[in-house]
DNA sequence: GACCAGGCACATC
DNA sequence: GATGTGCATGGT
């Protein structure tokens, strides 16, 4: 199965995604961080607190007191570390212009961007390319623990494939577009919440429904 | 009461 | 370079 198939077919099973769920660019980086290793459910409880208090812009974040900021983000855990991020992360967009600045750079020369976002603090290659993709709109290739969990399932790649490897993959085999890469991630993550979540669902997965090479690999693979 | 969630940095071998 | 560990809350 070639990788425009299975996106296709789990376009089919699951429909059109809608991401990202931030109301601004800006949000998007700020849930980007505040997702990592990290239910998305919490980063909305925490995402509502920053905007109860007035302070999801960069300005608010980077001057607001550690423990304040601390305290707003709790509910999405691992806060202090991702407090420190958050206001690294905010006092960039600031000195480099603002948001706009930003995703002008970005769509000129990606490669640098990415670059300099991945030199941050807290910003590894899944935040970097999330935020490139999601809030710049970049055609940028978003790999994650599902996507790399759900293809070595499927038998379409190895369990030892990098990140830069699967990423050079998504590159090569679709067209640069960053709607299908913005649509294509979201359903990786949602298949990636049903698929052999539970035993008992496995047999009722949609993207199974249709593909029997993953019938086969789910045997072996579902936990 | 484990185990997991839309990672990353750092220590150690 | 590969592997292990800390970070922390909230749902299943």
């Amino acid at each position: 199965m070639s990788l425009l198939a299975l996106y296709e077919r789990l376009f089919a099973a699951f429909g059109p995604q809608g991401w990202w769920p931030g109301e601004t660019p800006f949000e998007v980086v700020v849930g980007a961080v505040l997702t990592q290793n990290t239910a998305w459910r919490n980063v909305e409880r925490a995402i509502a607190r920053l905007k109860k208090a007035d302070a999801l812009t960069p300005a608010a974040i980077a001057h607001a007191p550690r423990a304040m900021l601390e305290d707003w983000i709790r509910p999405a855990g691992f806060y202090r570390q991702k407090a420190a991020r958050l206001q690294g992360v905010a006092r960039f967009v600031l000195e480099e212009g603002g948001m706009e600045a930003l995703a002008e750079a970005a769509r000129r020369n990606t490669d640098a961007a990415r670059r300099k976002w991945l030199s941050l603090h807290g910003i590894g290659p899944e935040t970097a390319d999330s935020i490139l993709l999601y809030a710049f709109d970049v055609p940028i290739f978003v790999i994650d623990a599902y996507t790399k969990r759900i293809l070595a399932r499927l038998g379409l790649a190895s369990s030892e494939a990098t990140y830069e490897d699967l990423q050079a993959r998504f590159h090569a085999a679709l067209p640069r577009d960053a709607k299908l890469f913005n649509e294509y991630h979201a359903l990786f993550v949602a298949l990636g919440k049903d698929f052999c979540r539970a035993r008992p669902r496995c047999g009722g997965c949609p993207l199974l429904a249709h593909c029997p090479s993953a019938q086969v690999a789910q045997k072996a693979a579902c936990r």
